[in-house]
DNA sequence: AGCGTAATTGAAAACTCTTTTCATTTACAG
DNA sequence: CTGTAAATGAAAAGAGTTTTCAATTACGCT
């Protein structure tokens, strides 16, 4: 299933909150954009459309965004926090380009096995995971040639 | 291998590094802790050992260590950046009680018939990868009669 | 269409976390 | 012991994020 614009909205309103003009810009960027963004970078194009719009907006759409599961966090490396649509509903995974930021969703992660072994020897009892591939997508090797 | 204070000593000296006391009250600290603790974690309990100390040394002992492999960065949801002494030289992974913070590790991951798919599928050359779960540890989950 | 209200917004300030700068001190090779 | 490059602490600067608050606005209700 793919988010639109439309469905996202109404998500939102089913959720008590309202569709402002600057929510609607913040979704349309972040909804046409592959890669993952930082706020700052989500502030920076937003403004292009809607020049007013304070980054404090950001951060609460992305918060309220965050919450009901239509965009999801990227964690690549020393810095975190850079979001994402989630394009996928489901459980899954990303493969974060470390030249260009491309992101690649999968979503078979299959590391059931590996949970319940880890289960078995550690006595944890596992309730999520986090998994991220970095390394360069085809574009960015064929660039330099290598 | 186990990586004891004199083990480290000498590492850092191989590097043309200075052991001073401030590292090795840093060493200590790390070492003697089997969660994983943030840079003002760290502070705390250095100060008690070491008053004088500014936070400052903290994140360049942190550096330091991070670069030599000494240590390793865990990044467990929202805010990043806790270390963790690197008890397993080699790569590994960690597992992060969400209750007490206590962290597990675990070597292999076996991942790599997952990398070769994914290469396959998406064209990415794959460099590396970030795995890390979360859960309840045995003593926490006992601790809340669950 | 107009009203009332709770949600949302933007600006400024506050806060947290991390890095830089710089003068002083210190570890350690010779 | 001595010289020197590395390390330190204090203060300031710099990112990134959150809080506060008065003004504005979306939208359910009539």
């Amino acid at each position: 299933m793919v988010l639109t614009e439309k469905s996202i909205s109404s998500i939102l309103r089913q959720n008590r909150y309202k569709l402002t003009p600057q929510r609607r810009a913040i979704l349309n960027t972040i909804a046409g954009n592959h890669d993952h963004l930082t706020p700052a970078e989500i502030y920076d194009r937003v403004r292009e459309e809607y020049p007013h719009i304070g980054l404090v907006t950001i951060y609460r759409t992305l918060d309220v965004l965050s919450e009901l599961g239509l965009i999801c966090e990227v964690h690549s490396g020393g810095n975190c926090r850079s979001y994402l649509m989630r394009r996928p509903r489901e459980h899954h995974h990303h493969l974060v380009c470390s030249d260009c930021g491309m992101v690649a969703d999968f979503t078979d992660c299959d590391l059931c096995e590996l949970e319940q072994r880890l289960s078995r020897e550690t006595g944890f009892r596992i309730e999520g995971h986090l998994l991220e591939f970095s390394g360069r997508c085809r574009t960015c090797r064929q660039a330099s040639t290598s």
